[in-house]
DNA sequence: GAGTTTGAAACT
DNA sequence: CAGTTTCAAACTC
């Protein structure tokens, strides 16, 4: 139990240990070409040790949900691989003793570096005698210890653990467990060496060292040679383990969730929204629902996990605000780092895997507060016997559908840009009607892969569609909202008969006019024409086929527009409190040269909120429309962009901080050099990988 | 709710 | 790169 116990709290931290071992010069994730060749070829090895976990694993209720965690952990250990330069550094230790005092030192400064700061460090050496295990075996039943808690135990067992004690003692432990398992190499353990590590002591170290780390996840042990094979992709499924495991540690999935798994094989934890009046975990049917779960920021959550129990919860309440699973590089976050698309979507990825699953932990003792997951949780319990539209047309009108997106598609399995869900990096949801759908947690690796192939034809698609002039960056406390025209359609649109005046249009519809980007026909774009004129609302520059009967876009005076153009700010600043579009704004980052979206001063903007009001002043239908469909992406970008906490290092960022996608920001050298977010700051995954130093704050 | 329109995405 | 097709959302009735 203990092990199990370890396994999760020592999750995040496990992430936190790949990253730093990662060389910072080399990127994070291998963005190789052949992915999905690759990935198709692992999916399937995948899926025989899926089965074969799925055979050792008798207390699996249900073959998927079971199967799923079990597929985790065997995608943890093929995945869940430091950086090539770790491996080989630890390879180096297993045929040269000499270097293994560099390895362990080195190794563990890194693991631990500054971020960790565990008087277990110190007790290592004293647990280096400790016979070294069987991990394999150990982990495997640690594993099935997790599938086989029943309720009960699980229940008890969380009782019985105090989340920041046992997260202290764990890590502690585990850092034990990592070293007992380098004193073989380093000869200080010979007795523990085991066969394999005798006969190929290549293999065996690299096993090893991928113990090293796996202990601490859970993750299961295989062959090492799979382990290369998926090297490349090891930053894809980073924080998918943890989801899993940490579901599995809660072991709280309730009965109906498994009830609902036989179509929705998807088990990965949900969190009830009404977790605020029950603070017990209630996971919900996941699967399609995902999306509306609520994916806080990774650095926000290892705070968290670092913080208090109080805390904790704090931090993760307000993470959960935003509300959105995303899960590529739809996030800002991408604009942060100088890294590939492809490295942005998987980390990006395997980020709000990671947020997924560290939320779960919190949530394991700390109840979440999030609209968004309310809303899914709503949506799935309420809108199930409604017809998708209606679902859709509810949620809208409750501003909620903003909150999640749900899609109807077809024949595009969710698996194309035309879905608005995959277009936004969400997973679909319940609510979503969606035919053949794939794009579920079930299907990560198809949509993973399918995700890779798109950016790799298209770098930006899923990029934030709308961005921000930079020089229109307003100030501190401006209402950008004001000037929907100085931000602008990435791509600009290309109308032709809607005279960008519906939501048909991308401009129009993410609330921004239309630029010298948009090869549209008869641009009326009340945001702002394509020819410059006309910001509705800041220079009633509306012209006269703007003021044309036109599409019911009809305004009759000026003052109308303006009572318009206030409902449209107004819609704007009426997004939900987590929602920090204004706070996201002022602190919006360039994008980095790689990310830089063409002809465009490369901010990304925010153009609404998602919380349109639902009420119109005129009692028809708006000019505006309802918030704009990239709100959503907007919302996510902007909480992502914002390291407000990171930058200024306030008191006051700390709150800030808590929403949801900041962890994607987290510019690593401000968390080195800001003290006083130190403790914060040991357990921002994010920022991780891109750490230039984490020795020099030891 | 069904059907149409629209334009982005995907394909050739 | 342009033209065409496919697709699903937006819209209309």
């Amino acid at each position: 139990m203990s092990i199990t116990f370890h396994m999760v709290t020592l999750a995040p931290l496990c992430f936190l240990l790949r990253h730093q071992l990662s060389d910072p010069a080399k990127p994070e994730f291998s963005s190789d070409n052949g992915s999905v060749v690759d990935r198709n070829k692992e999916k399937m090895d995948t899926k025989k040790l899926d089965e074969q976990k799925e055979n050792m694993d008798p207390g699996a209720s249900n073959g998927q949900v079971a199967g799923e965690p079990s597929c985790e952990f065997a995608k943890t250990f093929r995945y869940d691989r430091d950086s090539l330069k770790a491996k080989h550094v630890a390879e180096h230790a297993c045929n040269s003793s000499t270097l293994v005092p560099l390895v362990e030192e080195t190794s563990l400064r890194q693991l631990y570096g500054g971020e960790v700061n565990l008087d277990g460090v110190s007790q290592i050496d004293q647990h280096k005698e400790a016979a070294s295990c069987d991990w394999e075996s150990l982990i495997s039943d640690a594993s099935d210890l997790l599938n086989l808690e029943s309720p009960n135990n699980t229940e008890s067992f969380e009782k019985s653990v105090d989340p920041a004690t046992t997260f202290y003692r764990s890590i502690k432990n585990a850092m034990q467990n990592m070293h007992s398992n380098c004193p073989v190499v380093s000869g200080e353990q010979v007795g523990g060496l085991s066969e394999n590590l005798l006969t190929q002591p290549g293999e065996g170290c690299e096993s090893m060292d991928a113990e090293s780390h796996d202990i601490i996840t859970g993750s299961s042990i295989t062959d090492p040679t799979e382990k290369m094979e998926y090297e490349h992709l090891s930053g894809l499924y980073r924080g998918m383990r943890r989801r899993c495991l940490v579901f599995e540690m809660a072991g709280v999935r309730p009965k109906h969730l498994e009830e609902n798994s036989g179509s929705d094989s998807s088990v990965l934890p949900q969190f009830d929204g009404n977790t605020t009046s029950n603070p017990q975990l209630v996971p919900t049917k996941r699967g399609n629902d995902s999306s509306c779960r609520v994916l806080p920021g990774i650095g926000l959550h290892l705070n968290a996990l670092a913080a208090t129990p109080k805390d904790y919860k704090i931090v993760n309440h307000e993470a959960s605000a935003s509300g959105r699973l995303l899960i590529g590089p739809s996030s800002s976050s991408n604009f942060h780092r100088p890294t590939s698309n492809q490295e942005l979507f998987s980390n990006n990825l395997a980020d709000n895997f990671m947020e997924r699953e560290i939320d779960t932990v919190e949530n394991v003792d700390f109840p979440v507060e999030d609209p968004c997951q309310e809303s899914g949780y709503m949506a799935n319990e309420e809108m199930n016997q409604c017809s998708p539209k209606k679902k859709r047309r509810r949620l809208e009108q409750d501003g909620e559908a903003e909150a999640c997106k749900r899609c109807n598609c077809k024949k595009s399995k969710c698996l194309k840009l035309y879905c608005e869900c995959f277009a936004a990096g969400v997973y679909c949801v319940e609510p979503c009607a969606c035919i053949d759908c794939f794009n579920k947690p079930v299907h990560e690796d198809t949509v993973l892969a399918t995700r890779k192939q798109i950016e790799s034809r298209n770098p930006l698609a899923f990029a934030p569609k709308v961005i921000r002039a930079s020089d229109s960056r307003p100030e501190v406390g401006e209402d950008f909202s004001k000037t929907p025209a100085s931000a602008r359609h990435k791509r600009g649109c290309n109308c032709k008969k809607s005279g960008c005046l519906k939501k048909y249009c991308e401009c129009y519809q993410g609330g921004v006019g239309c630029s010298i980007n948009c090869r549209c026909e008869g641009c009326k774009n009340a945001f702002g024409r394509k020819d410059g004129s006309g910001v509705l609302g800041t220079d009633h520059e509306l012209e006269e086929d703007e003021l044309d009967t036109t599409e019911g876009a009809v305004l009759d005076d000026s003052s109308q527009r303006m009572s318009i153009q206030s409902d449209f700010e107004q819609s704007m600043d009426s997004a939900p409190p987590a929602t920090p579009l204004r706070t996201g704004r002022q602190l919006v980052q360039p994008f980095s040269s790689k990310r830089k979206p063409p002809r465009s001063s490369s901010f990304p903007s925010i153009s609404s909120s998602s919380g349109f009001p639902a009420s119109q002043p005129f009692g028809k239908p708006s000019f505006f429309p309802p918030p704009p469909k990239f709100d959503k992406h907007f919302e996510c970008i902007m909480e992502d962009e914002v390291p407000e906490f990171l930058q200024e290092g306030s008191p006051a960022a700390g709150i800030k901080s808590s929403s949801p996608n900041r962890k994607r920001v987290s510019p690593p050298q401000r968390m080195e050099t800001s003290p006083s977010l130190r403790s914060s700051r040991k357990l921002i995954l994010r920022s991780i990988p891109s750490f230039p130093s984490l020795t020099t704050n030891q």
